[in-house]
DNA sequence: GTGAAAGCGCTAACAC
DNA sequence: GTGTTAGCGCTTTCAC
């Protein structure tokens, strides 16, 4: 079992086992199959996609022969035959969100149930990515896709809808007519997450939201006003900061949220990379939570239980969301209105937001 | 910005704009640029490919019709003719583990500079999902696969080697002869992180690992055991666990540890998900980390210093290692011997392994 | 029920 | 340099 391999990053000569030429074969085509099941190509055909009516007997001996041959059908001349494929793409702005992670994966079951596969694509939050991965939808006739978009406004959608590619929008939402959409009430989710903050004693509390161009980051920005309004509170502008919705901006944003004169005695962080940032930003000015400063996060994840102290966080039924979606892109028709569905957001209190002592 | 609709499940009914029908526009051809550039197809095809040489004037007309119509090639039609597509699939046994997407990365920033385009499969550390992945890179003739197999015995590589598929797997190493590998010295990563325990005064060391199917589960298994003798410690066999490489099976094995007549003085847990799960199971049962047991996990992640205390773990350099799988794949050439590509990883002391008091 | 034939969009071989 | 032509593997008429 040891690796008898030097310790670095150098290339090794293939093993001292003598070479076995794997011979290349031949993917077997649909004609292949014919021939050796002695039917025409149309019938094989016929019996691999269960359309038309074939003899049982020639049909075993398709079946038999394309078992025996390893045929593949090859995807790309269907799709070239067909027009579409059946390959839905998952369009995410961060793979390494626990959240999108959920979401996708409820996206997966559904796919596998509809006999689609589904391709994940990654984002970045950046525009220009996202717009070659919808170029890539296009340019393969994707079925369908599901998209987080990187921009509520700019992200172009277009192109996709004139092409009559089903899509359905997650988490975010686009400033587009007739695109389906699953997204959770985030305002209402903010407000509640700041309510509870103000209910437990926190007063100067502050935001790190994400950028003005994704709406999520702006409608629970909008919660949080709601909150401290309907408190009564003065929104102090010095407490608001827009970070860029990842770990490194939750962490410089939260920073300098400890640094001014009178700093917050409480942060609500609303993503998850961003609220790891703000722990970390809080660990390294040595304050505690929630004795120094309370803390609230947006989605969970697994981690959220093991820190010191676990922390409070709203709780989107990623999930959920992931296999709503990909049911509306199962049942999307040709004509049909825009359907968006809603879902509740809950809250979900640990200890990082505990009453403040007086 | 309020989003004013039920705060349930239920659809809703489109928004009360005016519909307005998006005009369905059909996808342009290359018969439809090259007609309005007033060429052949064959003209248009090498303008956009690069291939031949073209009047530098008609070259830009074709550009510019290609442009006006939106035109996008068609990508099944492109791999029907040429046998293969400009796709990648990498194929990793958990989507939600970080050592998994920060490969993925390294590999999608090779993707792009090659021109490739990657999709994502998840096999979730099963078998048949993974075979059923690979069937889809034979059917898709996709460019090549880098994967991290679910089984280094079982996993069943032999259609792609077979049908000259460019494969290179990562972190595990399947017995297979001729196959690219890209892993790290995982029984050398062990041996130290346990013996870092032993130096630090442990000496009831426990190891929860990963399911015998996956060798780098038994390679770490293996360093557990260099490590105690080494030492000239006896190997408890009642310290070992066997797990799945998840968060809820760290989480059940961590808590069977620490039950037993004479628990462990220290866990070394071999993977993140099962890492997160051991520190629930510590933290339930009421212990402290590290006075009543100490803690080492195998792979990075941002939430590992966030813990109480922080987690000391064997670094694996995971977007060096999809670097350099997509590289290997870039340079996969027919006939060449295979190549093994072994890194090191590095221990990154922290808190939860501090010195026993005495 | 079944086979022959056409054609999806593209590129490469060949003629000019 | 450029157009014409053939054909990749598959599904779907259309005859029989």
């Amino acid at each position: 079992m040891t690796l008898e391999q030097p310790r670095s990053g150098r290339m090794i000569p293939p093993s001292g086992i003598r070479e076995r030429t794997l011979t290349r074969r031949k993917p077997a085509t649909i004609t292949d199959v014919a021939r050796a099941a002695k039917v025409s190509a149309a019938t094989v055909s016929r019996v691999l996609n269960g359309n038309g009516r074939v003899a049982p007997e020639r049909a075993e001996r398709v079946k038999e022969a394309a078992a025996r041959l390893g045929y593949n059908p090859f995807g790309p001349a269907r799709a070239l035959r067909q027009r579409l494929t059946r390959v839905w793409a998952a369009i995410v702005a961060d793979i390494g969100n626990p959240f999108f992670t959920a979401l996708v994966r409820g996206i997966e079951d559904v796919a596998r149930a509809e006999n689609h596969r589904l391709v994940l694509c990654n984002s970045d939050e950046d525009l220009a990515t996202e717009a070659s991965y919808i170029d890539i939808v296009l340019a393969e006739r994707m079925g369908g896709v599901v998209i987080a978009v990187a921009s509520h406004a700019e992200s172009s959608l277009a192109p996709l809808l004139e092409h009559g590619v089903p899509t359905v929008a997650v988490d975010r939402r686009p400033d587009v007519l007739r695109v389906d959409a699953v997204v959770v009430d985030n305002r209402l989710g903010a407000e509640e997450a700041v309510t509870h903050l103000l209910a437990n004693g926190y007063r100067r509390i502050a935001c790190v939201t994400g950028p003005t161009r994704v709406n999520t980051a702006n409608e629970r920005l909008d919660g949080y006003r709601d909150a401290l309004a309907k408190y009564g509170a003065a929104a102090d502008r010095s407490l608001v900061r827009r970070a860029d919705f990842k770990e490194e901006g939750g962490y410089r944003a939260t920073r300098s949220l400890l640094a001014i004169d009178k700093p917050p005695d409480a942060v609500f962080v609303t993503n998850n990379p961003m609220a790891l940032g703000a722990l970390r930003a809080v660990r390294e000015a040595g304050c505690r939570v929630p004795d120094d400063v309370g803390l609230v996060g947006f989605d969970d994840s697994p981690w959220t239980t093991l820190t010191t102290p676990p922390l409070t966080v709203v709780v989107q039924p990623a999930y959920e969301i992931g296999r709503a979606a990909a049911q509306l892109l199962a049942t999307s028709g040709e004509d049909r209105a825009a359907r968006t569905i809603v879902l509740s957001p809950r809250l979900v209190v640990r200890e990082s937001s505990r009453p403040r002592k007086p």
